[in-house]
DNA sequence: TAGAATTCGGAACTCAGACTCCGTTTCCGC
DNA sequence: GCGGAAACGGAGTCTGAGTTCCGAATTCTA
């Protein structure tokens, strides 16, 4: 539709909507998604008028946070699957390193808890971290060590039970939980 | 407080005070609790202001409807440790049948998912449910079927994860999430 | 059964938080 | 530098949902 002749942003836009951007992570890690537009404003240093020129409506700003949340993970889950030898190790470690940005970003717990949805409209048809996710899983179950009857599709619900348990547990009790859960995934 | 000569309520005060507490309960089961308390209302026949009349707000409602499930689920307890045998049955037993009391009932769904706080509030101190479950934990301990390192304070997160995952699965796939989860609470 | 006390009903109020509007400011091509 | 287009800022609007208020209706007591 936007014709690719779209002119460039003009310099202080183009530097709004990126302290925007970053702004709305930090605040939405921060706070949760609760957090206000105008708090996303204030930390970016802007009004809001500012925010919506550059983001319709918050549900915008939330999808890129999801979107940068998203990238992430699938970072995560390429270098487990290319760094790690080790079926089980790569896939635990995906786990591991994944319910620790969890921890640290209250945003991207929540999306994947209370806002799947968000995430799956985020990850649109590219199933790029399904691909990857699937590949660290059958090269578990293949080597026998990942239950069998665990698919790539199973993992947002996954996700989803252990952000609950992190946003819940007393102090580093998900931990623990997160081994219970990884015990139950492996083959035994 | 209130002396114990609180006059009776009149008739049609009691009558509707339960029929509000039991409109309260379903519409929270089918639409969760961002359910409205005009829907309420609606659906037990009666005014706004007759429902403020019974419950001060919304957040009462609530926890009326938060108590009712931890009475249910107590029961659920109770029964499987006085009337199962096998250590690992009774304990499985009460997790299947949570479980499935969540599944028909979003409002116990989402309570222990994202309203942990109302759930300890209405257990208050009595923490019956947790004597419960922590008995039949340790009998499972005992008998050397459940992990040793799992507490009865664990289990509001339990719950919290396992009604994520079941908030957000398709179809059954949460029962395959609680086997895993079983599995993983399983000794080896 | 009258009359007081209690309860009801639902329109109106309140408030928080998303979003808009427009006068002002900043940037960019000439 | 100048002119106009683009972007900014934030006070103000709008909306949805919880809560209140008070005249009408119902129940209880004598």
């Amino acid at each position: 539709m936007t014709s690719a002749t779209t002119r460039p942003l003009r310099a202080d836009a183009r530097r709004n909507a990126e302290r925007v951007r970053s702004a709305a992570r930090e605040t939405f890690a921060e706070y949760g998604l609760d957090a206000q537009v105008d708090d996303v404003a204030r930390r970016a240093g802007v009004g809001v008028g500012t925010v919506y020129r550059h983001f319709p409506t918050k549900e915008a700003l939330v999808e890129a946070v999801a979107l940068g949340g998203y990238e992430s993970i699938c970072a995560i889950a390429r270098e487990s699957l290319e760094e790690v030898e080790d079926p089980w190790e790569a896939f635990s470690q995906f786990m591991w390193r994944g319910a620790r940005l969890h921890r640290d970003d209250r945003a991207q717990c929540e999306l994947h808890t209370t806002r799947p949805d968000v995430v799956r409209r985020v990850a649109g048809d590219k199933r790029e971290l399904f691909g990857l996710v699937e590949q660290l899983i059958e090269r578990g179950q293949k080597a026998g060590v990942i239950r069998a009857d665990l698919a790539a599709a199973d993992m947002p619900m996954i996700w989803s039970s252990l952000g609950a348990a992190q946003q819940h547990a007393a102090g580093d009790a998900w931990e623990r939980y997160l081994e219970v859960v990884l015990d139950g995934l492996r083959a035994r």
